[in-house]
DNA sequence: CTGAAAGCGCTTACAG
DNA sequence: CTGAAAGCGCTTACAG
């Protein structure tokens, strides 16, 4: 089922049922008419691969993910799908696994080959080599979330949310605050978010707490195991993902800890998990959706990026006023 | 950069470079060597809508979802994505929505244009016209979750599964078990559940008791509500999936009720949500990153697909004795 | 072991 | 308005 199928049946050349289908003009109202009627019968479909040879591009985008069972991954991937499928853009998916230089480099090369037009990586870390790699490839590539050298970023301001989160707990009244289940080794995130609670805790005098942890549910119950059995334990954890901030509302509750009146708890992100446990989450929130389709348009369109994508205080119900 | 380019400069022509690349045989170990170098150094990409075209293939197979927030959607694309990853397989994202049929058919257009060498499905119902065009494409598919007539499945049997968490619930004690959140005009999932449920109560003499709604944690919460605001509540609930679950836990703890002690919930899934709440969810386990790698294979190897997929119930502690 | 040629299905100047 | 021809980059019989 070809375009010389169509051809042959309408009596005319490859070419004009091309220019027919493609509506590039150039053809009488009964040829287009004819062609049309005949490519419907005939349940044409056009092969991409040929099309894609001569126009040497594709339409296709390549979605770069560490793994999809971050919680966060998912609304951004419904995101980025919404606006290609309005915009008849093609999504090509990977996993790259965390710090896994080899898969993301057959990553690279698989994208490559498939001659993308562009790259959406989300929250993937990029090695010297592969950024390297990725330079020489020559393709546009937009990051979610962390920052890639020479690049354009979708991101928060981590430190300016992190001053943000701590400040607004300091203004309920809660003055022991630990910042729980961070990686401040993580040239990024990590240490922006450390950044920001340290300099929001400067100004009053008080001691900064940092548990350091990689984020997760499992991060987040340690952290308060860890900090309730200490001898003064603190009043409000800021955890740094809606993820750990779950481990924390866990772990209270295993213990019979009433949220937020002896603990208070604020998260990070606002996923999918804040509306799902109890009490809901008050959370620091990233749009994640929005930044999807920020950067599928910019990538895209070559639309320009804003510097930063607006966060902002969710309030639910694990925050209250001490 | 293309296979000319490398002839030239290794003084052979294109087709030796091809078989060079394809390690077709038929070419000397020093040919061989000084191509491959070239290419190396070259940075060479293999066009692959160009060789596609040719192989009348594609070695993209499509996935198709309804959405990715979905809780279960996640551990199931993983285990896509890592068995296509280690077998050289690319994947073609796409998003019908839920009950889209134009979005549907879009979605089968463009692999069919893609020309993906088959389609895994997630969770997706094929309305009749959809259906007729799938087969009409031609096009091999593997459905997971739900039936899609005339082609293979991957999943659970849902009827045995839903009986098999009555009866547990019934083994510890409970007698009155409302099921709830499950749509019972469901054709597949829905009723098949509804049966295996009112089966395992039957023997019993005992009533069943459904609420009906969409799975979600909304539908758990509301359903919880309803049911609480009886005369005579239940002792326990089973919910049509953790979502669901969460959302009937949530209504618990709001209300102080202690789960299991006053009541007890069963969910349906063990996805991601069941470890986050407290009490974790004891539910019935679908192992869907296991259903992700035994569709592809089968979608791809053409290996035959077991006839029902193993459950089994995953205890947490939202279920007691009574 | 290697090359010349044809062809995959489409698009697009160029002629008319 | 339409056709004939060339070409996108690769693969693969066919010859030698």
């Amino acid at each position: 089922m070809t375009i010389k199928d169509i051809a042959k049946q309408a009596g005319v050349t490859p070419s004009t049922v091309s220019r027919v289908l493609n509506q590039s003009g150039g053809y009488s109202d009964k040829t287009r008419q004819k062609v049309l009627q005949i490519a419907a019968e005939l349940h044409y479909q056009k092969n991409e691969a040929a099309s894609n040879l001569v126009a040497q591009t594709s339409n296709v985008i390549g979605v770069l993910i560490t793994n999809a069972t971050t919680s966060f991954a998912a609304p951004i991937i419904d995101g980025i799908e919404d606006w290609a499928y309005q915009h008849g853009i093609r999504i090509l998916l990977a996993h790259c696994g965390l710090n896994d230089a080899a898969r993301l480099k057959a990553c690279l090369d698989l994208m490559a080959g498939q001659k993308v037009s562009g790259i959406l990586s989300i929250s993937v870390q990029f090695d010297a080599t592969n950024l390297a790699l990725l330079k020489q490839l020559g393709l546009p590539l937009v990051s979610l979330g962390v920052k890639v050298d020479g690049y354009p970023t979708v991101a928060i301001d981590d430190e300016k949310a992190a001053y943000t989160g701590t400040k607004y707990l300091l203004n309920r009244g809660y003055r022991r605050i630990a910042l729980a289940a961070i990686d401040p080794t993580d040239p990024q995130t990590g240490q922006a978010r450390c950044h920001g609670y340290q300099r929001a805790l400067q100004k009053t005098g008080l001691a900064p707490l940092i548990i350091p942890g990689d984020y997760s549910f499992q991060a987040g119950y340690q952290a308060a195991k860890q900090l309730w059995q200490a001898a003064l334990p603190p009043e409000a954890i800021f955890a740094a993902s809606d993820d750990a901030a779950a481990g924390i509302v866990f772990y209270a509750q295993s213990q019979g800890l009433a949220v937020p009146e002896q603990l208070a708890v604020l998260g990070f992100d606002n996923s999918y998990v804040a509306d799902l446990v109890y009490p809901g989450l008050t959370t620091v929130e990233q749009p994640f959706a929005q930044m999807g389709q920020l950067a599928i348009e910019a990538l895209v369109m070559k639309t320009p990026l804003p510097d930063q994508v607006a966060y902002q205080i969710k309030e639910r119900h694990s925050v209250g006023w001490r």
